[in-house]
DNA sequence: AGGTTTGATTAGACCGGTCGTCTAGTTTCT
DNA sequence: AGAAACTAGACGACCGGTCTAATCAAACCT
Protein backbone atom coordinates (compact mmCIF):
# COMPACT_ATOMS: atom_id res chain seq x y z
CA UNK A 1 0.00 0.00 0.00
CA UNK A 2 1.25 3.16 -1.61
CA UNK A 3 -1.02 5.77 -1.36
CA UNK A 4 -1.72 6.35 2.34
CA UNK A 5 2.17 5.99 2.93
CA UNK A 6 2.75 8.61 0.72
CA UNK A 7 -0.03 10.82 1.52
CA UNK A 8 0.76 10.81 5.44
CA UNK A 9 4.27 11.13 4.83
CA UNK A 10 3.43 14.45 2.46
CA UNK A 11 1.31 15.78 5.07
CA UNK A 12 4.10 15.83 7.87
CA UNK A 13 6.10 17.16 5.11
CA UNK A 14 3.58 20.05 4.60
CA UNK A 15 2.77 20.65 8.39
CA UNK A 16 6.25 20.67 9.55
CA UNK A 17 7.23 22.83 6.33
CA UNK A 18 4.65 25.39 8.04
CA UNK A 19 5.67 25.33 11.72
CA UNK A 20 9.68 25.30 10.76
CA UNK A 21 9.47 28.31 8.24
CA UNK A 22 8.06 29.81 11.99
CA UNK A 23 9.89 28.74 14.55
CA UNK A 24 13.38 27.14 12.58
CA UNK A 25 14.82 23.98 13.11
CA UNK A 26 16.34 23.38 16.52
CA UNK A 27 13.69 24.94 18.30
CA UNK A 28 10.65 22.72 17.21
CA UNK A 29 9.95 19.42 18.50
CA UNK A 30 8.45 16.40 16.82
CA UNK A 31 5.52 16.55 19.17
CA UNK A 32 4.12 19.71 17.53
CA UNK A 33 4.68 19.04 14.40
CA UNK A 34 3.02 15.57 14.67
CA UNK A 35 0.38 16.83 16.86
CA UNK A 36 -0.18 19.48 14.42
CA UNK A 37 -0.10 17.06 11.51
CA UNK A 38 -2.96 14.70 13.57
CA UNK A 39 -0.27 12.03 12.72
CA UNK A 40 1.13 10.27 16.25
CA UNK A 41 4.62 10.45 17.16
CA UNK A 42 5.24 6.81 16.46
CA UNK A 43 4.52 6.74 13.32
CA UNK A 44 7.16 9.34 12.64
CA UNK A 45 10.05 6.75 12.97
CA UNK A 46 8.29 4.81 10.32
CA UNK A 47 8.66 7.47 7.88
CA UNK A 48 11.64 9.21 8.89
CA UNK A 49 15.11 8.01 10.21
CA UNK A 50 15.60 10.97 12.25
CA UNK A 51 15.24 14.63 12.42
CA UNK A 52 17.85 15.36 10.60
CA UNK A 53 16.59 13.13 7.48
CA UNK A 54 13.11 14.38 7.78
CA UNK A 55 14.46 18.02 7.59
CA UNK A 56 16.63 17.48 5.06
CA UNK A 57 13.31 15.50 3.03
CA UNK A 58 11.28 18.50 3.82
CA UNK A 59 14.21 21.27 2.17
CA UNK A 60 13.94 18.72 -0.40
CA UNK A 61 10.27 19.00 -0.84
CA UNK A 62 10.59 22.62 -0.76
CA UNK A 63 13.37 23.26 -3.34
CA UNK A 64 11.32 21.15 -5.65
CA UNK A 65 7.85 23.06 -5.41
CA UNK A 66 10.09 26.58 -5.45
CA UNK A 67 11.90 25.49 -9.15
CA UNK A 68 8.98 24.24 -10.03
CA UNK A 69 7.03 27.07 -9.88
CA UNK A 70 9.75 29.04 -10.89
CA UNK A 71 10.11 27.32 -13.96
CA UNK A 72 6.31 27.59 -14.54
CA UNK A 73 6.85 31.61 -14.38
CA UNK A 74 10.08 31.29 -16.78
CA UNK A 75 8.87 29.58 -19.01
CA UNK A 76 6.02 32.41 -19.78
CA UNK A 77 6.62 32.91 -23.19
CA UNK A 78 3.99 36.05 -23.53
CA UNK A 79 6.25 37.95 -21.41
CA UNK A 80 10.17 39.06 -22.21
CA UNK A 81 12.81 37.72 -20.23
CA UNK A 82 13.29 40.87 -18.24
CA UNK A 83 9.32 40.85 -17.35
CA UNK A 84 9.91 37.51 -16.06
CA UNK A 85 12.45 38.13 -14.27
CA UNK A 86 10.28 41.16 -13.05
CA UNK A 87 7.97 39.21 -12.37
CA UNK A 88 9.79 37.09 -9.89
CA UNK A 89 11.67 39.55 -7.55
CA UNK A 90 7.97 41.38 -7.42
CA UNK A 91 6.36 37.78 -6.03
CA UNK A 92 9.29 37.74 -3.78
CA UNK A 93 8.80 40.82 -2.36
CA UNK A 94 5.02 40.58 -2.47
CA UNK A 95 4.68 37.13 -0.80
CA UNK A 96 7.59 38.21 2.50
CA UNK A 97 5.41 41.02 2.68
CA UNK A 98 2.28 39.16 3.03
CA UNK A 99 2.66 37.27 5.57
CA UNK A 100 4.95 37.71 8.70
CA UNK A 101 5.99 34.61 8.80
CA UNK A 102 8.90 33.60 6.78
CA UNK A 103 8.16 31.70 3.46
CA UNK A 104 11.89 31.53 2.06
CA UNK A 105 13.65 28.49 3.71
CA UNK A 106 16.67 29.71 2.28
CA UNK A 107 16.88 32.92 4.63
CA UNK A 108 15.22 30.97 7.52
CA UNK A 109 17.07 28.00 7.82
CA UNK A 110 20.68 28.60 6.02
CA UNK A 111 22.36 30.25 9.17
CA UNK A 112 20.94 28.08 11.78
CA UNK A 113 21.54 24.32 9.79
CA UNK A 114 24.49 24.95 8.22
CA UNK A 115 26.66 24.05 10.20
CA UNK A 116 24.07 21.48 12.41
CA UNK A 117 23.79 19.21 9.58
CA UNK A 118 25.58 18.31 6.67
CA UNK A 119 23.24 17.01 4.64
CA UNK A 120 20.52 19.38 5.46
CA UNK A 121 23.54 22.04 4.29
CA UNK A 122 24.23 20.36 0.94
CA UNK A 123 20.45 20.00 0.45
CA UNK A 124 20.18 23.78 0.95
CA UNK A 125 23.37 24.81 -1.28
CA UNK A 126 22.04 22.55 -3.81
CA UNK A 127 18.69 23.86 -4.08
CA UNK A 128 20.20 27.73 -4.05
CA UNK A 129 22.88 26.59 -6.89
CA UNK A 130 19.74 25.61 -9.21
CA UNK A 131 17.97 28.83 -8.13
CA UNK A 132 20.77 30.97 -9.27
CA UNK A 133 21.42 28.65 -12.73
CA UNK A 134 18.49 29.66 -13.50
CA UNK A 135 18.01 33.22 -13.12
CA UNK A 136 21.73 33.24 -14.96
CA UNK A 137 19.60 31.07 -17.97
CA UNK A 138 16.78 33.71 -18.01
CA UNK A 139 19.43 36.70 -18.08
CA UNK A 140 20.82 35.21 -21.27
CA UNK A 141 17.85 34.48 -22.70
CA UNK A 142 17.03 38.51 -21.71
CA UNK A 143 20.30 39.34 -23.32
CA UNK A 144 19.32 37.53 -26.36
CA UNK A 145 16.07 39.06 -27.12
CA UNK A 146 17.54 42.52 -26.05
CA UNK A 147 15.37 43.00 -22.81
CA UNK A 148 18.38 42.47 -20.62
CA UNK A 149 21.76 44.64 -21.18
CA UNK A 150 24.65 42.32 -21.48
CA UNK A 151 26.40 41.27 -18.44
CA UNK A 152 27.88 38.34 -17.30
CA UNK A 153 25.40 36.26 -16.41
CA UNK A 154 26.23 34.09 -13.93
CA UNK A 155 28.04 36.44 -11.85
CA UNK A 156 25.08 38.92 -12.26
CA UNK A 157 22.43 36.15 -11.49
CA UNK A 158 24.62 35.23 -8.38
CA UNK A 159 24.56 39.00 -6.89
CA UNK A 160 20.93 39.23 -7.71
CA UNK A 161 20.16 36.32 -5.39
CA UNK A 162 22.31 37.46 -2.79
CA UNK A 163 20.94 40.76 -2.03
CA UNK A 164 17.33 39.58 -2.54
CA UNK A 165 18.70 37.35 0.74
CA UNK A 166 19.94 39.87 2.60
CA UNK A 167 17.05 41.79 2.36
CA UNK A 168 15.00 39.54 3.08
CA UNK A 169 17.04 38.65 6.42
CA UNK A 170 16.75 42.60 7.31
CA UNK A 171 13.18 42.50 6.49
CA UNK A 172 12.55 39.91 9.14
CA UNK A 173 14.89 41.95 11.38
CA UNK A 174 12.85 44.80 10.91
CA UNK A 175 9.41 43.51 10.47
CA UNK A 176 9.50 45.88 7.27
CA UNK A 177 9.55 45.66 3.35
CA UNK A 178 11.47 48.73 3.04
CA UNK A 179 14.96 46.22 2.72
CA UNK A 180 12.73 44.14 -0.24
CA UNK A 181 11.70 47.52 -2.00
CA UNK A 182 15.20 48.51 -1.85
CA UNK A 183 16.71 45.46 -3.35
CA UNK A 184 14.17 46.17 -6.06
CA UNK A 185 14.66 49.11 -7.22
CA UNK A 186 18.36 48.70 -7.28
CA UNK A 187 17.50 45.07 -9.39
CA UNK A 188 15.56 47.42 -11.79
CA UNK A 189 18.82 49.95 -12.19
CA UNK A 190 20.73 46.66 -13.17
CA UNK A 191 18.90 45.39 -15.17
CA UNK A 192 18.14 48.51 -17.18
CA UNK A 193 21.17 50.75 -17.22
CA UNK B 1 32.55 44.91 44.00
CA UNK B 2 32.03 45.48 40.19
CA UNK B 3 35.33 43.88 38.80
CA UNK B 4 34.78 40.62 39.39
CA UNK B 5 31.10 40.78 38.36
CA UNK B 6 32.15 42.00 34.81
CA UNK B 7 34.77 39.73 34.42
CA UNK B 8 32.32 36.41 35.01
CA UNK B 9 29.89 37.88 33.06
CA UNK B 10 31.92 39.34 30.81
CA UNK B 11 33.15 36.15 30.47
CA UNK B 12 30.11 34.04 30.02
CA UNK B 13 29.17 36.47 27.13
CA UNK B 14 32.16 35.81 24.75
CA UNK B 15 32.27 32.03 25.59
CA UNK B 16 29.03 32.02 24.89
CA UNK B 17 29.45 34.16 21.51
CA UNK B 18 31.80 31.78 19.95
CA UNK B 19 29.76 28.58 21.09
CA UNK B 20 26.51 30.42 19.73
CA UNK B 21 28.04 31.80 16.52
CA UNK B 22 29.41 27.88 15.52
CA UNK B 23 25.95 26.34 16.76
CA UNK B 24 23.12 28.89 17.13
CA UNK B 25 21.42 29.48 19.56
CA UNK B 26 18.02 27.21 20.03
CA UNK B 27 20.45 24.56 19.83
CA UNK B 28 22.74 25.17 22.50
CA UNK B 29 21.91 24.30 26.23
CA UNK B 30 23.29 26.86 29.45
CA UNK B 31 25.14 23.65 30.49
CA UNK B 32 27.49 23.35 27.36
CA UNK B 33 28.23 27.51 27.67
CA UNK B 34 28.79 27.08 31.48
CA UNK B 35 30.65 24.31 31.58
CA UNK B 36 32.57 26.18 28.51
CA UNK B 37 33.36 29.03 30.37
CA UNK B 38 34.33 27.10 33.96
CA UNK B 39 31.16 28.78 35.89
CA UNK B 40 28.85 27.32 37.34
CA UNK B 41 25.24 26.71 36.20
CA UNK B 42 24.13 29.22 39.79
CA UNK B 43 25.83 32.25 38.71
CA UNK B 44 23.83 32.69 35.89
CA UNK B 45 21.29 33.56 36.87
CA UNK B 46 22.91 35.93 39.09
CA UNK B 47 24.30 37.54 36.02
CA UNK B 48 21.31 37.23 33.47
CA UNK B 49 17.34 36.41 33.90
CA UNK B 50 17.16 34.05 31.20
CA UNK B 51 18.43 32.82 28.17
CA UNK B 52 16.76 35.53 26.18
CA UNK B 53 17.55 38.09 28.29
CA UNK B 54 21.41 36.62 28.37
CA UNK B 55 20.68 35.94 24.14
CA UNK B 56 20.11 40.13 23.60
CA UNK B 57 23.46 40.93 26.13
CA UNK B 58 25.26 38.52 23.91
CA UNK B 59 24.48 40.51 20.60
CA UNK B 60 24.18 43.86 22.12
CA UNK B 61 27.86 42.81 23.51
CA UNK B 62 28.84 41.42 19.79
CA UNK B 63 27.38 44.92 18.09
CA UNK B 64 29.95 47.16 20.59
CA UNK B 65 32.51 45.11 19.31
CA UNK B 66 31.93 45.24 15.78
CA UNK B 67 30.60 48.70 15.17
CA UNK B 68 34.00 50.28 17.79
CA UNK B 69 35.92 48.15 15.80
CA UNK B 70 34.29 49.93 12.80
CA UNK B 71 34.68 53.29 13.49
CA UNK B 72 38.38 52.33 14.44
CA UNK B 73 39.09 51.52 10.50
CA UNK B 74 36.35 54.07 9.36
CA UNK B 75 38.25 57.01 11.06
CA UNK B 76 41.84 55.61 9.46
CA UNK B 77 42.32 59.21 8.09
CA UNK B 78 45.82 58.08 6.18
CA UNK B 79 43.48 56.48 3.56
CA UNK B 80 40.87 57.59 1.42
CA UNK B 81 36.93 56.89 2.14
CA UNK B 82 36.83 54.42 -0.70
CA UNK B 83 40.14 52.44 0.55
CA UNK B 84 38.89 52.40 4.09
CA UNK B 85 35.43 50.94 2.65
CA UNK B 86 37.48 48.76 0.54
CA UNK B 87 39.42 47.44 3.30
CA UNK B 88 35.86 46.16 5.31
CA UNK B 89 35.00 44.74 3.02
CA UNK B 90 38.27 42.72 2.84
CA UNK B 91 38.31 42.35 6.01
CA UNK B 92 34.78 40.40 6.10
CA UNK B 93 36.12 37.90 3.15
CA UNK B 94 39.37 37.02 5.65
CA UNK B 95 37.46 36.70 8.50
CA UNK B 96 35.04 34.23 7.00
CA UNK B 97 37.41 32.49 4.86
CA UNK B 98 39.57 32.32 7.70
CA UNK B 99 37.47 29.75 9.77
CA UNK B 100 34.39 27.97 8.71
CA UNK B 101 33.02 28.67 12.10
CA UNK B 102 30.68 31.95 11.31
CA UNK B 103 31.24 35.29 12.93
CA UNK B 104 29.09 37.06 11.67
CA UNK B 105 26.03 36.45 14.01
CA UNK B 106 24.02 38.49 11.92
CA UNK B 107 24.56 35.89 9.27
CA UNK B 108 24.08 33.28 11.80
CA UNK B 109 20.97 34.01 14.18
CA UNK B 110 19.07 36.59 12.06
CA UNK B 111 16.97 33.85 10.70
CA UNK B 112 16.68 32.28 13.56
CA UNK B 113 15.79 34.43 16.28
CA UNK B 114 13.61 36.99 14.43
CA UNK B 115 10.67 35.13 15.22
CA UNK B 116 11.97 34.10 18.03
CA UNK B 117 12.71 36.59 20.57
CA UNK B 118 11.39 40.07 20.10
CA UNK B 119 14.17 41.47 22.41
CA UNK B 120 17.03 39.84 20.03
CA UNK B 121 15.32 40.71 17.05
CA UNK B 122 15.12 43.94 17.87
CA UNK B 123 19.17 44.34 18.97
CA UNK B 124 19.85 42.89 15.24
CA UNK B 125 17.52 45.33 14.10
CA UNK B 126 19.39 48.04 15.77
CA UNK B 127 22.99 47.18 15.07
CA UNK B 128 22.09 46.33 11.41
CA UNK B 129 20.34 49.50 11.07
CA UNK B 130 23.94 51.07 13.04
CA UNK B 131 26.36 49.34 10.47
CA UNK B 132 24.37 50.37 7.67
CA UNK B 133 24.08 54.36 8.35
CA UNK B 134 28.16 54.33 9.31
CA UNK B 135 28.30 52.84 6.34
CA UNK B 136 26.39 55.26 4.32
CA UNK B 137 28.22 58.08 6.62
CA UNK B 138 31.86 56.87 5.23
CA UNK B 139 29.98 56.82 1.48
CA UNK B 140 29.24 60.30 1.46
CA UNK B 141 32.78 61.33 3.00
CA UNK B 142 33.79 59.51 -0.15
CA UNK B 143 32.10 61.54 -2.39
CA UNK B 144 32.59 64.33 -0.76
CA UNK B 145 36.27 63.71 -1.00
CA UNK B 146 36.38 62.56 -4.50
CA UNK B 147 37.19 59.05 -3.62
CA UNK B 148 33.30 57.39 -4.17
CA UNK B 149 31.44 58.96 -7.55
CA UNK B 150 27.99 60.56 -6.56
CA UNK B 151 25.28 57.70 -5.40
CA UNK B 152 22.07 57.62 -2.84
CA UNK B 153 24.20 57.19 -0.08
CA UNK B 154 21.42 55.31 2.13
CA UNK B 155 20.29 53.27 -0.57
CA UNK B 156 23.73 51.96 -2.05
CA UNK B 157 25.00 51.54 1.57
CA UNK B 158 21.70 49.13 2.41
CA UNK B 159 22.00 47.65 -0.64
CA UNK B 160 26.00 46.79 0.30
CA UNK B 161 25.33 45.50 3.19
CA UNK B 162 22.23 43.12 2.11
CA UNK B 163 24.18 41.83 -0.80
CA UNK B 164 27.42 40.90 1.38
CA UNK B 165 24.74 39.61 4.39
CA UNK B 166 23.58 36.99 1.66
CA UNK B 167 26.88 36.23 0.44
CA UNK B 168 27.75 35.14 3.71
CA UNK B 169 24.55 33.29 3.64
CA UNK B 170 26.09 31.68 0.26
CA UNK B 171 29.46 30.96 1.52
CA UNK B 172 28.38 29.61 4.68
CA UNK B 173 26.11 26.93 2.70
CA UNK B 174 28.56 26.11 0.29
CA UNK B 175 31.61 26.41 2.57
CA UNK B 176 33.69 28.40 -0.03
CA UNK B 177 34.42 31.69 -0.59
CA UNK B 178 33.31 32.84 -3.76
CA UNK B 179 30.16 33.85 -3.39
CA UNK B 180 32.16 36.86 -1.20
CA UNK B 181 34.67 37.42 -3.96
CA UNK B 182 31.38 37.77 -6.14
CA UNK B 183 30.14 40.08 -3.86
CA UNK B 184 33.59 41.77 -3.13
CA UNK B 185 33.77 41.97 -7.04
CA UNK B 186 30.57 43.61 -7.39
CA UNK B 187 31.06 45.97 -5.00
CA UNK B 188 34.41 47.42 -6.55
CA UNK B 189 32.50 48.28 -9.44
CA UNK B 190 29.69 49.22 -8.18
CA UNK B 191 32.16 52.01 -6.22
CA UNK B 192 34.39 53.26 -9.06
CA UNK B 193 32.30 53.21 -12.15
C1' DA C 1 -13.27 -18.92 1.47
C1' DG C 2 -10.88 -18.64 5.71
C1' DG C 3 -7.06 -18.77 8.32
C1' DT C 4 -2.26 -17.26 8.24
C1' DT C 5 1.58 -14.61 7.30
C1' DT C 6 3.63 -10.44 6.15
C1' DG C 7 4.58 -5.89 6.36
C1' DA C 8 2.84 -1.24 7.29
C1' DT C 9 1.44 1.50 11.00
C1' DT C 10 0.63 3.01 15.81
C1' DA C 11 1.13 3.54 20.80
C1' DG C 12 3.46 4.96 24.33
C1' DA C 13 7.45 3.93 27.47
C1' DC C 14 12.13 5.44 27.90
C1' DC C 15 16.36 7.88 28.94
C1' DG C 16 18.76 11.76 28.73
C1' DG C 17 19.06 16.60 28.55
C1' DT C 18 16.50 21.29 28.86
C1' DC C 19 15.68 25.59 31.41
C1' DG C 20 14.98 27.69 35.41
C1' DT C 21 14.57 27.58 40.74
C1' DC C 22 16.07 27.36 45.16
C1' DT C 23 18.66 26.90 49.43
C1' DA C 24 23.08 26.72 51.44
C1' DG C 25 27.48 28.12 51.32
C1' DT C 26 31.58 31.20 50.35
C1' DT C 27 33.88 35.28 49.46
C1' DT C 28 34.61 40.28 49.76
C1' DC C 29 34.08 44.74 51.37
C1' DT C 30 32.71 47.98 55.08
C1' DA D 1 31.59 41.24 62.72
C1' DG D 2 28.10 41.88 59.70
C1' DA D 3 26.09 42.70 55.25
C1' DA D 4 26.20 42.29 50.62
C1' DA D 5 27.66 40.19 46.49
C1' DC D 6 28.46 36.09 44.47
C1' DT D 7 28.92 30.84 43.92
C1' DA D 8 27.66 26.07 44.28
C1' DG D 9 25.19 22.53 42.32
C1' DA D 10 21.11 19.55 43.49
C1' DC D 11 16.45 19.56 42.02
C1' DG D 12 11.94 19.53 39.51
C1' DA D 13 9.07 19.66 35.84
C1' DC D 14 9.13 19.03 31.36
C1' DC D 15 10.28 17.92 26.68
C1' DG D 16 13.56 16.06 23.25
C1' DG D 17 14.34 12.12 19.96
C1' DT D 18 14.42 7.11 19.86
C1' DC D 19 12.96 2.49 20.17
C1' DT D 20 10.33 -1.81 21.14
C1' DA D 21 6.26 -4.15 21.27
C1' DA D 22 1.55 -4.39 19.96
C1' DT D 23 -2.00 -3.58 16.40
C1' DC D 24 -3.93 -3.39 12.05
C1' DA D 25 -4.72 -4.23 6.95
C1' DA D 26 -4.38 -6.85 3.28
C1' DA D 27 -2.61 -10.33 0.34
C1' DC D 28 -1.51 -15.07 -0.08
C1' DC D 29 -2.19 -20.05 -0.14
C1' DT D 30 -4.17 -24.29 0.18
Amino acid sequence: MKTRHDNTRQHVLETGQRIIAGKGFASVGLNEILTAAGVPKGSFYHYFESKEQYGQALLEDYFARYLADLDALFAAEALSAQERLACYWQRWLDKQAACAEQQCLVVKLGGEVADLSDPMRETLRDGTGQIVSRIARLLETGMADGSIPPLDAAATAQTLYQLWLGASLLAKLQRQAQPLENALQFTRQLLSC
